[in-house]
DNA sequence: TCTGGGGTCCTAGGACCC
DNA sequence: TCTGGGGTCCTAGGACCC
């Protein structure tokens, strides 16, 4: 807690469905939804226009399909959101490198750190890093708070949504906060939110009854002790702007249970590979590698083994997963399998142990192409023609593709179909737009 | 066709050590 | 021969976040 309002908290519009609307015309002002398109897919993010017909993010993508059909369903394009990102963190970093980032839409900004912030002119300084930011990602929105403390700053992001900006005034943090239901201060999920409301709490003033010692019973050491003080809107946490990774993993659903153990394995590997590959990219290891299972009800588990020392071997990770994977009954089909690795070191283990004469760790069988299965178009895609030129997949099945040729900067395109192995066509990566 | 993927933090019990 | 403690590491599960 600080005497003037001086932590920014950012939260970018409807980030993924926005970005999808601005390099896509043909879908501005129209319902857009991006997430797991699959059968058990669920919604990342809602662009305002589907928002209006209830669909919400963490809603079952079926669910968003009956409340909005003629929305576009789309799988996401993470290099397209990882590249707009770099550009907003980009900008902030120009007023202060003390930026948190909290995924890749939301960061905090201590604006104090900046010589030429001076809190009587907030607006106007926030008004133009939101310009910036809007002409430099050629489009996206931002809702801003800035207040005293990191709580209120993101409490006040929340106020004005989208595109819009709220100071909280330095002293009526409490009471801005009191009338609110608990679950607007961040760590009050479900769970917590049920425990208090059978105790008749329901909204922030209520929290504030109890004593420190009798949140402490309910909820625990440490989320009794933070709600006390958070309700009373009683913060003093520093913006952070670097956190060491403390693990790495993979994971995923699968259309149909699968209880083929053999196939399980292949995924395994797979999986090992992928965690390896990103552990040798930040040149990190890992000590304790974990599995994680969920079977056909739902039922979830974590299996875990701590290796002597870090490793960032696709081999070593993959032979640890299955042997934890062996202990697992798998009888009635897996509907979810994951990879991890913790208890990260920021170095690679020297291998005191190894002979480096002898052979190189054994590598994992290259996948087959009748593994990977065919180039799956989905919805959303970007691509490129060789006749027609950059567009996006429309939709695909049946052998045919069908592609709507536009891009960030034409006017709505045309759709045509092709076959989906028509040579002309082939994929677009991360964000290249011929000029 | 119920319920994604990638993370962080917290709790709690048992092993083990001093 | 009757019940110490504290600290660390490991494992598992759960809540929560975007």
């Amino acid at each position: 807690m600080r005497s003037t309002a001086s932590i920014m908290h950012l939260d970018l519009d409807a980030f993924f469905a926005s970005v999808e609307q601005r390099d896509k015309p043909s879908l501005r002002g129209k319902p857009v939804i991006v997430g797991g398109i699959g059968p058990r897919g669920v919604v990342a993010t809602a662009s305002y226009e589907a928002r209006l017909r209830g669909v919400r993010s963490a809603m079952r993508t079926a669910e968003a399909r009956a409340r909005c059909p003629h929305a576009a369903f789309l799988g996401g394009r993470f290099d397209a959101y990882r590249e707009a990102s770099r550009i907003v963190m980009g900008r902030l970093r120009e007023v202060t490198e003390l930026v948190e980032p909290l995924s890749l839409d939301e960061a905090f900004v201590d604006l104090a750190d900046n010589p030429d912030f001076d809190p009587e002119g907030v607006v106007e300084f926030v008004g133009s890093i939101l310009a910036d930011i809007t002409e430099r990602t050629e489009g996206l929105t931002a809702s801003v708070g800035v207040a005293s403390s990191k709580l209120m700053a993101k409490i006040g992001s929340e106020i004005n949504k989208p595109n819009g900006l709220f100071v909280v005034p330095p002293g009526a943090e409490a009471d801005i906060l009191g009338p609110m239901q608990a679950t607007a201060i961040p760590g009050v999920g479900p769970a917590t939110a049920e425990r208090l409301r059978r105790l008749g709490i329901q909204t922030v003033e209520e929290l504030r009854v109890p004593s420190e010692a009798e949140l402490i019973r309910i909820l625990g050491n440490s989320s009794g002790r933070s709600l006390w003080r958070l309700s009373r809107a009683l913060d003093d946490r520093s913006v952070v702007p670097f956190r060491e990774t403390k693990s790495v993993s993979v994971e995923d659903t699968f259309e149909n249970d699968i209880s083929d153990r053999s196939y399980l394995e292949i995924i395994i590997d797979r999986m090992a590979r992928k965690v390896a590959e990103r552990l040798k990219k930040n040149g990190i290891s890992g000590r304790t590698v974990t599995i994680k299972i969920r079977h056909h009800d739902f039922e979830t588990h974590t299996r875990s083994a701590t290796l002597i020392g870090p490793t960032d071997s696709a081999a070593t990770l993959s032979a640890t997963a299955k042997s934890l994977l062996a202990q697992a009954d798998v009888s009635n089909g897996l509907r979810l399998l994951g990879v991890g690795v913790s208890g990260l070191a920021d170095w690679v283990q020297d291998d005191l142990f190894t002979d480096h004469d002898a052979a190189e760790e054994p590598e994992i069988e290259p996948e087959s192409a009748t593994q990977r299965g065919p180039v799956r178009w989905y919805p959303g895609m970007d691509v490129t023609h060789a006749d027609h030129g950059d567009g996006w997949v429309w939709g695909s099945g049946l052998g045919q593709v069908t592609v709507r040729f536009e891009t960030r900067h034409t006017p709505p395109g045309p759709v045509h179909t092709f076959r989906a192995d028509d040579p002309a066509l082939d994929v677009r990566h991360a964000g290249t737009v011929k000029p």
